[in-house]
DNA sequence: CTCATAACCAAACAATCGTTTGCTTTTTAA
DNA sequence: TTAAAAAGCAAACGATTGTTTGGTTATGAG
């Protein structure tokens, strides 16, 4: 009984199951590479038995697009309750936690990058909507910076979240951390505001 | 005769002709999202004629593929030409040919950031290629920046090619223009670089 | 005209796709 | 113990996938 309590995990942990491969897969081939029979199979099960779980492909991958960004925004959030810095920290912070979420622990923020909406047309209204919630976060972070009158908050906050999805592209383990990574990006975009003051009293 | 000659344009531009519109789905719907038959209906003739000119779908990825990186290639490549500026501008430059490539003119350049290698696994390997040796210019054209001692120059290139890749994801006509965009895009990086210099002499 | 080559059609191939259906097994609750 | 609900199996559905094959039409050179 002492034993059988551990491994008898409790209810339902199956769909959590089914919703972890299924990321990555996703991650892996991309959404229209990746087949039912490939999750299923992968499930230890056949492919009709995920549709008790899942009413359609397109759902499961809301779905796990609907756990990514609930962990990324999870991540972010907990991350900056304990962030005691000025404007720059906190979004240094930021990119921290979401650096850390795309490319360590499971891979379902990693999709919410790597699967685009026009991949999965019926689902592609909602997945933009998941997507620009979470991207709001960086929005406040962002106009909260002190920065130039003629700086484009909003064109920064795309740039650095350009630079930041790109990471899953060409990062590799035992290279820079999240954490440093997201120290180099910041401190290459810090000083540009910071020293425009400087540049200003100059002339 | 007269009208003739114009209508008849001349030998085998019938692949060209399958190439760009193979470029327009894959940029469109994926590589996985689009099939052999959307694109001979689209280009007027049946699936099989299409493997009279391609052997497969991933070398007609590959065809592509090549065609983009020649295109954008060539864009930067003729933009540097004739550029008269420092080191900073001549990256700018670049980024402007890059973001035009990206935004304006045909599919090609744009199917090399929508289709990455894993969405055709037995290309991947020449995709990888293609796409380093391409963005290579850019490795260039970053080590020849002032830069601090401290500044990782390969990052700020991975960083740049990021935010400008990222850039057809929120990309809309009539907002800031290719030109406008890599202007803002450098400012946001160069002064971080000049200014540290500020910083120093200041300590 | 002749003939070879280029370009394409027409039709099918086996394989795989997302999905559905009806039935069986397992688990839960009363 | 028993009935209901949850979970999954087995098997197939029609549609679509990338690709092949053999024949047909157009074109241009000798």
């Amino acid at each position: 009984m002492t034993v059988r309590a551990k491994l008898k995990p409790q209810v339902n942990n199956r769909r959590e199951h089914i919703l972890e491969i299924a990321a990555g897969f996703f991650v892996r081939k991309g959404f229209n590479g990746t087949s039912i029979r490939d999750i299923a199979n992968a499930a230890g099960m056949l492919p009709g038995s995920l549709y008790y779980h899942f009413p359609s492909k397109e759902a499961l991958l809301l779905a796990v697009f609907e756990e990514g960004v609930t962990r990324i925004s999870e991540a972010v959030d907990t991350a900056l309750a304990d962030s005691r810095g000025d404007a720059w920290d906190r979004l240094q912070t930021a990119c921290q936690a979401h650096l850390s979420a795309l490319l360590e622990g499971s891979d379902f923020a990693h999709v919410i990058v790597r699967v685009i909406p026009q991949d999965a047309p019926g689902a592609a209204e909602e997945l933009v909507a998941l997507r620009n919630g979470y991207e709001e976060k960086f929005t406040a972070l962002v106009e909260a910076l002190p920065m130039l009158s003629d700086t484009d908050p909003s064109l920064l906050r795309l740039m650095l979240i350009g630079a930041l999805n790109h990471v899953p592209l060409w990062y590799r383990e035992g290279g820079e951390t999240p954490s440093c990574l997201a120290r180099l990006f910041i401190a290459n975009l810090r000083f540009a505001q910071d020293c425009s003051e400087t540049h200003k009293e100059e002339t």
